[in-house]
DNA sequence: ATCATGACAGCAATCGATTACTCAGTCAAC
DNA sequence: GTTGACTGAGTAATCGATTGCTGTCATGAT
């Protein structure tokens, strides 16, 4: 079989032009008569012709591409984000590069290598931890947008204030009347993590309590969550309640209670960061902190596409948007599950 | 602020020599004396040099991506492919452009159009309808492999029996005694929902029984099924359980269900396609046709691997990869749901 | 009739890499 | 000492598009 792609030569010869005037009537310079412009396009269609992107951005050293990384496809929240960073990328003209890091520094790091060696026009990224390493973006000079945690770096960023979100999921834990509420966290490198650890913290500091036993700190990872649950119940001082600082690691400690017989939302309460589509048809349905994935997503968008068009300029900002406590089933006391 | 990315050029004034020793240095060509080429490495090295991927391709007529295109990002079950897709690519040493269609044939062209554009290595596809129009692939010989649902044209295909899983399914609904089992499925264009639907038709049929008036038909989303359990239950004939097609549309069937107080597995039997994280906790859990997601993107990706080394020559094959039925609460009669 | 002007299209350089081809130099064999 | 094989590195063409510059031609002004 033939490789048979045509090229801008190919269509100017149909046409009987140069190659210039093919790609100025396809580019639609008003400089190329009307009627000529016509037969070109004319050409181009009949032979399928569709321009060589990689051609055309080596020539104008710029993309039409973004390259958005995000920390964990199988999260929810991610791909939620993704759909409104898609939307909004759509709608200007631009691509969007998938890329899972999977909460791995190297995988972050290899990706962040490849966007630069792709030439994309912009990044979107969910840094694995505060001090991972963009200046290879900055030195090709190629816009970023921070979302979900914070870096190190002065850059636009897109969050929720975790610590807020967290403080209040876990003062409503105690206000059910739960006395010893564990939290399980992410890795200490992780922003979001330490976030709202604090804001558990914060709760707990506001009755005079403290647990510094009662923490588990792991990566988001459904089998880290229920290895925290499991060391968190196995411990000597053990727990009436978790809080969980993703829902990954909130099926994680599902996972485990279900295994032990412990009945959430009676034996223990339970309230998660991030509302995932199935929390509320859990047994019992969950209580979560949502954040509004979609419009993150959304948000960071725009930003980029004005950091491209150079719209803006100035110093970099973080974009606060706000959380929902959604009170379900599993961290009121004593209420049972049948719906 | 300066844009400054070094070129090979740089490269090559830096270690003094041309660009051409440059490009067989970093390539490992065995033609450059060992000392030289470590000097140009240093060089490269003390610079921060990155190869331009766009030029490279160019030259090349061939880059290091994939496209993968599924049909819908928020379904674990491709997300579980994407993972075996990416970790199968990085160990060949390729990249993947994550596309998320969403069940949009407009989208699915379009990137079906980009992916040509961007030259890409090879196409992953889980084709919206199995009339989708490869043929700009075709033309510049991109190998492509299908996932999940099937196409007309001939390429080889990574799926499931998902007939036979269906029927699995229903007859299983029918053996515990359940005895008008709908059926919610997916658009007609899309190959799984028949398949599913006649999966469905041949386990009443088995039974002599027949049930046209239960099948309802819609996109594979959550408001979907949730419309069409409603429609259902608001026949003049109610169905006694659901057989849902796909993980979304049950995310949907268990909403409406929830809002009317029909318990599943007490008024209603349900199973569902696709083994989601959630589906163990859902209340009460549900039993589930499982597919080996993660393998069916491995084993794509493997297959593309060998069509673009060339080692794949033959006529494209189907490979059928096996479902399991996973028997929990909902399909069960008359069990309830605490554990 | 001459010249200035503008519209339009082609020539050729360019983006940053790879690679076919060429050539200089070394070394061994005859 | 000449020849041929071989090694290693440079020159320049090339990939497919875009675009600065140039040249031609028609038109209108003088």
């Amino acid at each position: 079989m033939l490789t048979n792609v045509p090229t801008i030569s190919d269509v100017a010869r149909a046409a009987g032009v140069s190659t210039a005037t093919v790609s100025r009537a396809l580019n639609r310079h008003s400089t190329v008569d009307p009627a000529l412009a016509a037969r070109v396009l004319e050409a181009a269609e009949a032979l399928g012709y569709r321009p060589n992107a990689l051609a055309r951005s080596l020539r104008q050293k710029k993309t039409s591409v973004w390259a958005l990384i995000i920390s964990d496809i199988g999260n929810p929240f991610f791909t939620a984000i993704a759909r409104g960073v898609e939307d909004v990328a759509q709608q200007n003209g631009f691509s969007v590069i998938l890329c899972n890091a999977d909460e791995d520094a190297g995988k972050e790091s290899e990706y962040l290598g490849v966007a630069q060696q792709e030439q994309v026009a912009g990044v979107i990224l969910s840094p694995h931890s505060s001090t991972t390493d963009t200046r290879s973006l900055v030195s090709a000079s190629i816009p970023l947008v921070a979302i979900d945690r914070k870096l190190d770096q002065p850059v636009d960023t897109v969050l929720v204030n975790s610590r807020e979100g967290a403080r209040a999921a876990t003062s409503h834990l105690l206000d059910e009347g739960w006395t010893r509420p564990a939290c399980i966290t992410g890795p200490l490198d992780a922003d979001t993590a330490v976030q709202r650890q604090q804001g558990y913290d914060d709760a707990l500091a506001a009755r005079g309590l403290s647990a510094q036993s009662m923490v588990r700190r792991d990566v988001f990872r459904q089998e880290a969550g229920r290895a925290a649950a499991a060391s968190l119940l196995d411990a000597s001082v053990v727990p009436d309640a978790f809080f969980v600082a993703n829902s990954n690691l909130a099926l994680g400690a599902l996972a485990e209670c279900a295994a032990r017989g412990i009945r959430i939302g009676t034996d223990v309460g339970l309230i998660a960061f991030d509302d995932a589509p199935w929390a509320q048809f859990i047994d019992p349905p969950i209580s979560v902190v949502a954040q509004p994935a979609y419009e993150i997503g959304a948000k960071a968008a725009q930003l980029l596409v004005e950091r491209i068009a150079g719209r803006r300029t100035g110093v970099p900002e973080d974009m606060i948007l706000p959380t929902e406590l959604i009170l379900r089933a599993s961290s009121r006391r004593g209420v049972r599950s049948t719906q």
